[in-house]
DNA sequence: CGCCGTTATATTCCGTGGTATATAACGTGG
DNA sequence: CCACGTTATATACCACGGAATATAACGGCG
């Protein structure tokens, strides 16, 4: 997965960003473990940031991002909705095709940065 | 000048990000004002902010961005460079081009968040 | 010459965002 | 039944970014 573009992207709302790295990698997380905390520890952030971050999209959303379930081992946890899932893949797929849209400009622009 | 496009591009240096909204519009106000601190104040931001974020610009960037002369009273001041123009109306064009690639798919996302 | 408005820099202060920690309620598995 | 790993929440702490302030050196302009 080569995911460094030399660019972010962030989409905004009304209020602040409603998609950005750090949300969509976050509900990645959350998709392949299954839980809120396993997610934060895995992007090395605190659980009451990842649970914030989670509060806003369900917030900002028209529907639920990710819906969780209290109790653990294999009890509760988290899961992305079919809906969380689309807005992820949306957002991913405005990702490349921004990437790919301007690439050759993006290049002529990094050649004048300092390495 | 509709500049409000739903979106903020970043383009990252090796290090944190070279060029993005904020950087962007600073350099435009210096251009129209002739001052960093004029600029800044225009801006609702400290001078000292505004002056980091120019030495930061003039660091990242192989050539200067902004030239500055001590002396105030039409004495000094600072100019945007030939190379500085060239970046940010660089980075105003990939911005917008990268906006009119996904315009379509924006707007369907916004579709989707609360309003 | 003196004033004004700069750049440049240091220092202090403060708000805020995030971490760390603790606790409660809960559900599943051993 | 008990331990474990969750969600959810509160609280306290802390690091950092930025603002505010002060000062110095400077250069035009009246």
């Amino acid at each position: 997965m080569s995911r460094y573009k030399g660019l972010t992207l962030r989409v905004l709302g009304k209020r602040a960003a409603a998609m950005g790295p750090g949300k969509a990698e976050l509900v990645e997380r959350i998709a392949e473990t299954g839980s809120i905390s396993a997610a934060a520890r895995a992007m090395g952030m605190s659980y009451r940031r990842a649970w914030q971050l989670v509060e806003a999209l369900n917030h900002d959303f028209r529907e639920p991002i990710v819906s969780t379930a209290i109790g653990g081992q294999r009890g509760g946890g988290a899961q992305v909705t079919p809906f969380g899932r689309r807005m992820v893949a949306a957002y991913r797929a405005m990702e490349s095709k921004a990437s790919r849209a301007i690439a050759a400009e993006l290049r002529r622009f990094d050649r004048e940065l300092r390495r």
